[in-house]
DNA sequence: CCCTCCTGCTCAACCGATGTAGCAAGAGGT
DNA sequence: ACCTCTTGCTACATCGGTTGAGCAGGAGGG
């Protein structure tokens, strides 16, 4: 019934389905369709039967078509994340740890990356609605309302990770208390080295970011706590590249016709060219600032002497995270969770202990 | 199965269905499929009512259920990558290019991350079969025939990426080459340093994975080239973890009663032991030695003197992916891709020109 | 012997979209 | 006036599971 083709029929075998099980059991569909979906004792299937189907879809390595599956019970068991790049640890192990928690609760996570592109995400947020996903869970979205919006009007359950969003429950790091704590930490360990009053710079993320602007708040009270004036002109939120950054400081070194003696950094990415700048422009020789960035990254823990870094709690987020999934319930709260300062790299294991 | 709540239904409105636009539109759901898969124009729809449609369709946040669509069309739009670790930026950038070539080909791309785990492997490649993917693509698997063969049985196209297999068609990385070019250019840079006819050691990866094994294929045969002869000893395939690589050097070292002048690392992830022990073993004092590194890592790049890296080229070994999809002539070949040395950090960027 | 209950299974109607077949109305040709 | 062709649409079966309803046969009770 397939299709009148006059193809030799080369490769392309059907795929097993119940029916054809159903056959070769002698038993019906609906039976087999029991037995493989672990419905059969509350259907009354004899184990005998189940034991026979089982074995014989086992020997024709049946696959469950879970496009049917998912069609009938109005349900897909899929789970989508948009995330916005692969390119540094943190979204990195939030998305590790996302799909692990997603599989120990029976549900399939598809992740799609989005390049930090507005219109990506929310062409993305649709393909993954259209693919049923029973819950989207939108992942430092440049505009979550729009997404929330979005499954809203198909239904569908969204969180906000991240970034937060003023319509879904969102789970976020305390970027304002992690970027006091960071802050007031090298402004402390620079304190010998800068001027009375003097402040550090802050560069990297996009001013228009809730994070951005919630660390930005907590740098500024740091400083005002040590009775320092911050004025704009050293709030450099150039964005993500790393050669913004680079360029940022250059211009901003030039007109203060002075060297920052410690800098607070938004992100690794933006680190990059930060410590480029300062290992290779010449300019520090080798009396390197201190640098507290807001975010890990372990060959920086390693090779960076006067670096403090904020890591941010991608475990505790993502229990919150699924403690809202689990709970159905989607009022819009905010939850933030505190950061911690990344430990010594290989404290307390072995490699250190036995590096006498 | 939820629970059985006594919930007053609260929001939960159905999803739009072409056939509620059917009504009202005041058309066939045929129509209303017709117009909003493209196909109206060879059904011979008129374009008055193709409009109204469309713009019901618009009005009312209509999403078309792929499940539904896939199963009736029998192939899904899905093509599906498992990859082993989100934790270096050459998977991460596998990953984005994947996605963004996926997209351009109006494939939605489903990717999951196995931990290295062979188990999950199987397991998430069974489950992307259940998803009805159309073909599946094997990144770093540990044992690649077995998904192949998996596929096979489903009748769904597989390919190999990174890691090869016997039985499916398998882009990777001219390992043997890049491990060649980069031990003959630490061995040059570190021969003044070095005594006559001192080898270097190799270390991290797995000595059973193909990819391992080439690049020690490679780092022998450029010893050799210098007159150099290797012993088991200095071969320290030990995994990925960093750790590991810190305790085998530490206990090579010991043995050997000195310290190597250049040092192979297999992955960026080891690269973080080795240079943490490098660094604060105290060991070298000021003078580390040269590391080359198959990978590539930004932050080591900006941060380490003395280091040279080989940089996987993702752009081409997923053209070649992609040449493979599209063609679906499944040969199962190997095709190689050269690597090259990452170039320095900021060459060539305003960047680095604006830093006089 | 009749009635009820339980066991073990099957039937048929879905879920939403899509492809094939076909129908009614009007245009155009002879 | 009759036939054919085109246009614009609809009806229906189908993809592969799932689910509520129901049926046959045997056990058990009165």
């Amino acid at each position: 019934m397939t299709t009148p083709r006059p193809k030799p029929a080369p490769t392309r075998a059907r795929r097993t389905t119940i029916y054809d099980l159903a056959v070769l059991v002698g038993a019906s569909p609906t039976a087999v369709s029991a037995v493989l979906n672990g419905t059969w004792k509350k259907r009354r299937i004899s184990a005998s039967l189940a034991e026979r189907i089982t074995r014989t879809a086992e020997e024709q390595g049946y696959a469950l078509n879970l496009q049917a599956s998912g069609l009938r019970r109005e349900k897909s068991r899929l789970i989508g994340m948009i995330v916005p790049k692969y390119d540094n640890r943190y979204f990195g192990s939030i998305v590790e740890r996302f799909e692990a928690m997603a599989r120990a609760r029976e549900l399939f996570p598809i992740i799609t990356c989005t390049m930090r592109d507005p219109a990506l995400e929310i062409q993305a947020a649709r393909e993954m609605i259209s693919h049923q996903v029973d819950c989207l869970i939108a992942t430092g979205a440049t505009d979550p309302d729009r997404i929330t919006a979005i499954c809203e009007a198909a239904g569908v359950r969204s969180l906000n990770l991240d970034l937060p969003g003023s319509r879904a429950p969102s789970v976020i790091s305390d970027n304002f208390g992690g970027a006091l704590a960071l802050t007031r930490r090298i402004l402390a360990a620079s304190a010998s080295q800068r001027h009375r009053g003097e402040p550090i710079p802050f560069i990297g993320g996009r001013a228009s970011d809730h994070n951005t602007s919630e660390r930005i708040r907590g740098f500024r009270a740091a400083h005002e706590e040590a009775g320092i004036i911050v004025d704009e002109t050293m709030i450099l939120a150039t964005g993500y590249a790393p050669d913004r950054a680079i360029t940022a400081l250059e211009v901003l070194a030039k007109r203060r016709g002075q060297l920052p003696r410690a800098i607070f950094v938004n992100s690794t990415i933006a680190l990059e060219g930060v410590l480029h700048w300062t290992r290779s422009s010449g300019h520090f020789g080798s009396v390197a600032p201190h640098v507290g960035c807001f975010d890990w990254d372990p060959l920086a823990a390693v090779l960076t002497e006067n670096i403090v870094m904020v890591q941010q709690d991608v475990p505790a987020m993502l229990e919150a995270l699924f403690r809202l999934i689990d709970a159905d319930d989607p009022a819009p709260g905010l939850s933030e969770i505190p950061t911690h300062f990344a430990p010594q790299p290989f404290a307390g294991t072995a490699a250190t202990a036995g590096a006498d």
